[in-house]
DNA sequence: CGAATGTCAGCACTACTGAAATCG
DNA sequence: CCGATTTCAGTATTGCTGACATTC
């Protein structure tokens, strides 16, 4: 049962037939090529892709300490560290202890935090039209409803 | 300009405002799994991603020095060396000095490399399977072909 | 006591760079 | 001398594991 056997996902010419059905390798190639370009335009203003996830988790669901933090954001809490002392450093959060629990840190975004964010959607946002330029809107929905899919379902496949 | 606004990739619940549009995040997520997928599958075969590229497109194009090799392949020059070795000492491959120009090798498919590459592709179609199992035959095709636009758009823009 | 939390140190893998040695 | 080819050494990044001290 082939998948699309008819389908070139390269420049057309140069494409091996094996090649032609391997999703891990497409889907690689891509995350590679879009991630280079996000991960740049990121650190042109000084910041970082984990940066981002921990200011957009903070404004959306509010305070939370580093090990609930790790769990929302898929970051491991060892590399959650790092993440936070270079958003402390830029005032951007607060880390207390938590006087309920004495080993938590509650984590908070400041207002300067929160402008943070909005810059940084706002150049992940010009990255993303960037790099899906060619895909017309419908097609940008149906891409990511499909990608999302195989995505949900190895996330479940992994716990099984 | 939203591109899948109303849309959710991950299970639902717990996936904030900010990253429902972040096409990198989503398909960083999905290659990783895959990847993990694809390389677990190989690796309990004793092996490599890189090891079915070279064997496939040497199947196809026919025998090749290393340097061209690494130009078909997009497999760094510096890694390939590795990867022939592995090949070399599975005897899947030659590497033989080209008498015309003797800072070449040229490397050719050994009859069981063939055989090891039909393997290997077996392996690989089982995890293609896997991984796709959520789509239709069509909507696969569907992936494949805008996967294959925003990926040859990217490589495009990456000489430009 | 067992379990959770924050922190650090380190591993494995991958994409990538640079340079040396040989040869055209 | 300049450039191409193979090879080796090493860097940077990321996903991930293990351990430790502190606290519940």
């Amino acid at each position: 049962m082939n998948t699309g056997d008819d389908l070139l996902f390269d420049r057309g010419e140069d494409t091996p037939e094996h090649l032609r059905s391997q999703f891990s390798r497409l889907v690689g190639m891509t995350a590679v090529q879009s991630g280079r370009v996000a991960g740049g335009a990121l650190r042109a203003v000084g910041a970082h892709r984990d940066h981002f996830l921990v200011l957009a988790d903070l404004a959306e669901f509010g305070p939370a300490s580093q090990a609930t933090l790790s769990g929302r954001t898929r970051i491991y809490k060892s590399d959650l560290v790092a993440v936070l002392n270079d958003l402390e450093a830029g005032a951007w959060i607060r880390r207390a202890p938590d006087p309920a629990d004495k080993r938590r840190n509650v984590i908070t975004v400041t207002p300067a935090g929160r402008r943070r964010l909005a810059e940084l959607a706002r150049v992940l946002e010009e990255v993303n039209e960037r790099i899906l330029a060619p895909l017309a809107p419908d097609e940008r929905a149906q891409l990511f409803a499909l990608l999302g899919r195989v995505n949900a379902h190895l996330a479940d496949q992994e716990r099984g």
